[in-house]
DNA sequence: GCCCTACCTGTACAAAAGTACAATGTAAGC
DNA sequence: GCTTACATTGTACTTTTGTACAGGTAGGGC
């Protein structure tokens, strides 16, 4: 089975190709046709930095080549997602899913099946009535964080600046830097983005986390 | 890999044998608690001959017993199938579907993902799209982006340093800088914080913005 | 009492991030 | 040919962020 990465940059991220180490990349669709035209392959479409119109488009166009096709999005939109699957797409994920994630999407959408993330899934059905009890997945490391940190953490992970959050807490902005430094080694991460990022539990470029 | 198939006849048909040759059985949803409780499994539901509260209600039950459910038709019915999935079941497909494609569901149905026959797959979607966009929106401001801007907000919004964005996409740190200082000034926010929340739609405190 | 942790703060410094002002090249459209 | 939008880069600068090293306080457990 062969997977076929679609980046304009023409690069390969790091976690596609944990998930598959003899993946293959080009820029542009119009380069798939001559790669395993014949056998069994799927087509991963990153998506991210593409505007809405040009998305459906390359979906539609992808899919009308005969193979699964997988849309990767940077930013998670419910309403996009489906648009995607309608346009063709057997697969909807984020273009930094994790390697392990990788390979049940290419499982499923190599074998036939759909593939949306769990939230998704639970939106349709909510939509629909039905009640679903939703266990979110938390994120497990905020437990090391003392109390006080855990404010700290939360006012980042909103967009606070350290001058802000020194004046919500009442302390100095020294004392929030001393807080956001013992923060980063607790969840290991390098700077305030990295944390906002992972407070809201979404995925990052940096391997070392 | 368990797979029960729940038939109110007790015994199992043919093609699941073929499909499945250590399949079990059991003849009521009930005798299903004691096997394979702990471990991963998938359960078949045979809804041939039973009518239409009860098809429902059976898979109410058994989506709730933890593992995948597939639902087994007699007569394919499309509006029924869409209540079924909406009930919580992974799969839907014929009760005599072919072993091989019965094997196919079972792979994609374990790995999370979603089966039904591909032109159910058109109706469904159909509905979801035209049900789901009103309730999310998506963040319009990232169309006024120009597509250079969007892939370094792409970057941004997923922890990247101006540094690792200049690597990517091979540029030099001050033109990353540059389309940063269009891209906050464009979205309407103040830094790199906001801009990675925004892109991710994510609300934040932003008291003077 | 002593130890440990959380919490708070200071000075000083290094490293990013972000802005101001200016400039060049290119491609598309009128 | 001209205009406009986009992408690119430079120098120089301010601000913010983050670290290193050091220290002080208060409370709980032993």
């Amino acid at each position: 089975m062969v997977r076929i990465f679609i980046c304009s940059l023409g690069r390969l991220r790091e976690r596609w190709v944990l998930a598959f180490p003899d993946a293959h990349v080009v820029s542009d669709l119009t380069e798939v046709g001559e790669q395993a035209s014949g056998g069994a392959r799927s087509l991963w479409l990153d998506l991210s930095s593409m505007h809405r119109d040009l998305r459906l488009e390359s979906v539609t166009a992808a899919a009308s080549m005969g193979s699964p096709v997988v849309a990767m999005m940077g930013a998670p939109d419910e309403s996009d997602a489906f648009a995607l699957l309608q346009a063709g797409a057997q697969g909807y994920c984020h273009v930094e899913a994790a390697p392990g994630q990788l390979r049940e999407i290419a499982t499923v959408v190599e074998h036939g099946g759909l593939w949306m993330p769990p939230n998704l899934v639970q939106r349709f059905l909510a939509v629909s009535n039905r009640v679903i009890p939703s266990s979110m997945p938390e994120v497990p490391e905020l437990n090391q964080l003392t109390s006080r940190e855990l404010m700290v953490a939360e006012q980042v992970a909103h967009g606070a600046s350290n001058r802000e959050i020194a004046q919500a807490l009442e302390i100095t902005e020294r004392t929030v830097k001393a807080h956001i430094s013992a923060i980063f080694e607790k969840l290991s991460v390098r700077d305030r983005v990295q944390l906002a990022l992972k407070v809201n539990n979404i995925p990052t470029y940096n391997i070392r986390n």
